[in-house]
Formats: C-alpha cells, sequence, structure tokens
RNA sequence: GGGCGGAUACUCAAGUGGUCAACGAGGACAGACUGUAAAUCUGUUGGCUUAGCCUUCGGGGGUUCGAAUCCCUCUCCGCCCA
C-alpha cells in the first residue's frame, strides 16, 4: 500500500491539535506502528470513541499499522483527565467480553487483515503481572513529581476544594507511558494518538522511551470534539450514542447525525467520512443553496451509518425517517409498518386494555419512553405534545382498538421526533 | 491524632425555626416560529387519586405545636496544625 500523508490529512480534516516535533519525517521514512487507547467500560464503542478509532483507520490508510489498546488495567483507575470519580473495578470477564464486542465493532473500520493488519492488546496483560516495587524502581524513578503536578489533569484536582486527587489517579499517566514504552518494546510501535486532553500523558510516554529505551518515539492529539454550544459532542436526549445496534437503533443513529447543525456538518463529514476534501467542499456550497433540503446532513447520515452499521441498515434508517417525518403513518403496510417499529423504543399492552371504553393516554404514557410520570404525561398532553399515529392527542384521548394499525401497533409521539411503538400482546 | 469548614433537587447555588416542594442561574423538556437546524419568545421541570394530599434538603436519633434551618451522633469531603 502507497503510503500516504497522514498528517497532512488530519490537517486538512481539522483533525489535528498537537504533534511532536519530527513526527512527519519519521512517518514518512516507512511503515510505522501507532496505537490509541479505550476504556473497556462499556461493550460498546460511543460516537466520542468514534474519533479515535478514525483516527487509527487514517492512519492504517496512510500504509501504518495501527493498535488499539483497551485498558483492561487502567480503565479500573480512571484518567483524572476526564470527569473524576473513582471508578468501581471490574472483573476479568467482564473486561475480557467488552474487549470482544468492541474489537467486532472496530472490524467494520480497520482493517485486521494483510501487512498493516490492525490489532488489539490489552493493558491488564502486561501491568497487572508488574509488581509494585518493580514499578517504582524501573518507571517511577524517571518521573519528576514536580512535573506531574504542573500538569493540567492534576493541578485543576490540586487547586479545587471540593474534589482533590487520590494517589491511585495521581499515578495514571505513570501507567499510560508505560503503556507506550511496553508497546515500543513489544511491537516497535512509535506512535500514539488521542484526544487534546491525552497530549500530556503522551509526551509523557514519549519521554519514557527516550529515557529507558533510548529511542525516538511520537505522539498527536485531535482537538476535543464539542458541539457548537460548547457541550460535550456525542449525548443525544436519550444519552450517549452507541455503535452497537442494540443500544442505539440504526435508525436514532442516523437520526443522530442528520440532526447535526449548519455549523458543525463540515467538521463532522471530514472527522466521521472518508470523503475527500473536495466532496465535502462541494457539499458545503450545496448546504449553504439550499440549508433547507439538508444535503450536507443527509450525506453526512449515510456515510457513518453506512460506515458502522453497513448499506442496509441505513437503507432501513432512511425508510424508517421518511414514513415518520415525512410520510402519512397511517397509510403504511403491514411490511414497512414492521420495519418501523422494529427502530422504535416499544411496549405492549394487552388486547383487553384497549376494547371499550379504552386506555387514557394519562395513564398510558409513564409506562412508555414518552413519559417520566403521570404529572408530566399531563403536562405534554396539555401542551399538545403527544399525538398517536399522526394526529393531535388530547387530556381525554383514550387509546381504543381501533387507534391499532393493522390490529397490532400504535404509534405515539411525544414533541416532533420521539416515537414509542405500542404493541398489543395476545 | 487535634482544630476549623462543608454536604440542599440534573448541575451550580440561595435559604439559618413557621408564609418552603424550597429564590436564582444553567441545563433539560414542551409549545410557537422553522429546515427533524440555529436564534428568539412562552411555558414546565419531586410524586399522586392535583383548589388537596404524600415524600424530599448526606444517614440515624432528639428538641419543638412546627425543622432544610436548633441539639446529638454517624458517614463522606475540603482546609489548617501534628
Amino acid at each position: 500500500m502507497a503510503r500516504g500523508d497522514f498528517l497532512g490529512e488530519l490537517a486538512w480534516r481539522g483533525m489535528l491539535h498537537q504533534a511532536t516535533d519530527g513526527l512527519a519525517d519519521h512517518l514518512a521514512g516507512g511503515s510505522r506502528t501507532g496505537y490509541c487507547g479505550f476504556d473497556p467500560t462499556a461493550d460498546s464503542l460511543t460516537v466520542g470513541n468514534l474519533v479515535s478509532v478514525m483516527l487509527l483507520a487514517r492512519l492504517q490508510r496512510s500504509g501504518h499499522k495501527p493498535v488499539a489498546v483497551v485498558g483492561g488495567a487502567t480503565g479500573l483507575i480512571g484518567d483524572p483527565s476526564g470527569k473524576a470519580s473513582e471508578r468501581t473495578l471490574m472483573d476479568q470477564d467482564r473486561v475480557q467480553h467488552n474487549v470482544k464486542c468492541q474489537k467486532l465493532q472496530m472490524q467494520r473500520l480497520l482493517d485486521f487483515s494483510g501487512p498493516t493488519a490492525a490489532s488489539i492488546v490489552n493493558n491488564a496483560d502486561w501491568l497487572t503481572p508488574i509488581g509494585f516495587i518493580d514499578m517504582l524502581r524501573d518507571i517511577g524513578k524517571h518521573f519528576s513529581v514536580n512535573q506531574m503536578m504542573a500538569r493540567d489533569s492534576v493541578a485543576n484536582r490540586l487547586e479545587s476544594r471540593e474534589q482533590g486527587i487520590s494517589y491511585t489517579e495521581f499515578s495514571y499517566m505513570i501507567l499510560q507511558a508505560y503503556d507506550f514504552l511496553h508497546l515500543h518494546r513489544a511491537m516497535g510501535c512509535t506512535l500514539q494518538l488521542g484526544g487534546s486532553d491525552q497530549f500530556g500523558n503522551i509526551v509523557s510516554g514519549v519521554d519514557l522511551i527516550r529515557r529507558v529505551a533510548s529511542a525516538q518515539a511520537f505522539g498527536a492529539t485531535a482537538p476535543l470534539l464539542l458541539k457548537s454550544d460548547g457541550t460535550k459532542f456525542g449525548k443525544s436526549e436519550a444519552g450517549n450514542v452507541w455503535l452497537a445496534a442494540d443500544r442505539t437503533t440504526p435508525y436514532r443513529f442516523h437520526q443522530f447525525f442528520l440532526n447535526a447543525s449548519d455549523d458543525q456538518v463540515g467538521q463532522l463529514l471530514r472527522w466521521f467520512t472518508f470523503m475527500g476534501q473536495e466532496q465535502i467542499e462541494s457539499l458545503e456550497v450545496q448546504q449553504k443553496e439550499r440549508p433547507q433540503a439538508r444535503p450536507a446532513q443527509k450525506a453526512l447520515a449515510d456515510a457513518v451509518c453506512d460506515l458502522v452499521h453497513g448499506a442496509s441498515e441505513t437503507a432501513g434508517a432512511k425508510a424508517v425517517a421518511e414514513a415518520l417525518f415525512s410520510g402519512d403513518v397511517r397509510a403504511l403496510d403491514a411490511t414497512k409498518l414492521k420495519d418501523v417499529v422494529v427502530d422504535l423504543p416499544s411496549s405492549a399492552v394487552s388486547a383487553a386494555q384497549l376494547s371499550g371504553e379504552g386506555l387514557s393516554l394519562i395513564d398510558l404514557l409513564p409506562t412508555t419512553t414518552l413519559a417520566a410520570s403521570k404529572r408530566e404525561a399531563r403536562e405534554f398532553l396539555a401542551a399538545g405534545a403527544v399525538s398517536v399515529n399522526g394526529e393531535k392527542a388530547t387530556i381525554e384521548t383514550k387509546l381504543k382498538t381501533a387507534h391499532l394499525l393493522h390490529g397490532e401497533v400504535a404509534l405515539l409521539k411525544r414533541g416532533k421526533k420521539l416515537w414509542h411503538a405500542l404493541r398489543v400482546s395476545v
């Protein structure tokens, strides 16, 4: 595979925040191995993790070898760079399971075969056997506490009256630096990638490799991805956006990107797709000309959904969106309806509850995903926020057998885009 | 080990005996406007059998007609001294 200009590519995509000196020359000099860390805290990656995966994917496409390091050991401790609450220990089985699931997701984005085959390793494999004394003697002596305390991640916590920092979390950077050293020795890894908040930890690793192995290593970071209002990217109203279809349905995943703001859609195209510069710029021009058609958001949602879930899932997600947003849900045929229901949160009621007088929405809504309590249900109904099969409901509305589409399902909606399917159980 | 300060709803943060389901801000949600956008305006934001009632102010106990507010105790956190 021809070696591409990895750093140049990151630069035009706006994914390059910082890089250590000499990295460009180093990459130009041969096929290198680079890694990025992941927390195995769940059995699925999130769109937040997708940034890191894309870094590795681009590295690989530039002719280098990507390594994903799963923090089976460090995940137990918690990086003070993030938000700070001590973590609970995960047992080994759980970590193994999570690693397996995450690997499956990465397989869509990384190539695990060929000369630049990607690999996944777990840092518990080398961190667990190390004794505390060995760690202090061989690694700890290379770290200056003065320097460690100057790091932003630590300094913030030292200044904070409420928080403080435990010795355990304080030691996190040493472990991460050791990871880099280990990978350098075991796999010839010379590059670490991460978010900009990781730069301090990455440099620690580079320093350690220079001191202990007398070798040169490098690091590069991507800027933190924020929404235009400055809040963290990757959360929807329903919580985290996961890559796993059973946690975030392809429909919701597709919707998440479709709802990207005009301000941000260009950046997301650069970050999360493999589209070229010209194609993205042309989309941006189209977006400017006809913003109401949202060509950029559509292209983005299709491309990312395609990447993560595959083409057929993407088509399905689009069909569902079509039905829910521009079509009349009552006109759906039975097969289509089934597809729609699969992608929506759903619950069941018994046929008996709907017969005769019917079931009051005030009682029903709290049992669905649309309202948390009867009080809230009343509020939504009074505000005209709820509809049944596309028809506005009121406080008095009762759900009856007649509401069931094809005798099976009623589609409830709260607000503009929150749907819930109500099935009838036999 | 000693001294001091703190813990209030999703978050920050008022409140120091009754008028407190608890000021305010942010966030979130809904309505209008729109492009399934942004901005803006309006409303809601503990629960219920909703002009009323019930449960909340770190945990437990006490004082009082009445406690988020006073006392005791426990837990956790911060600061200072050893």
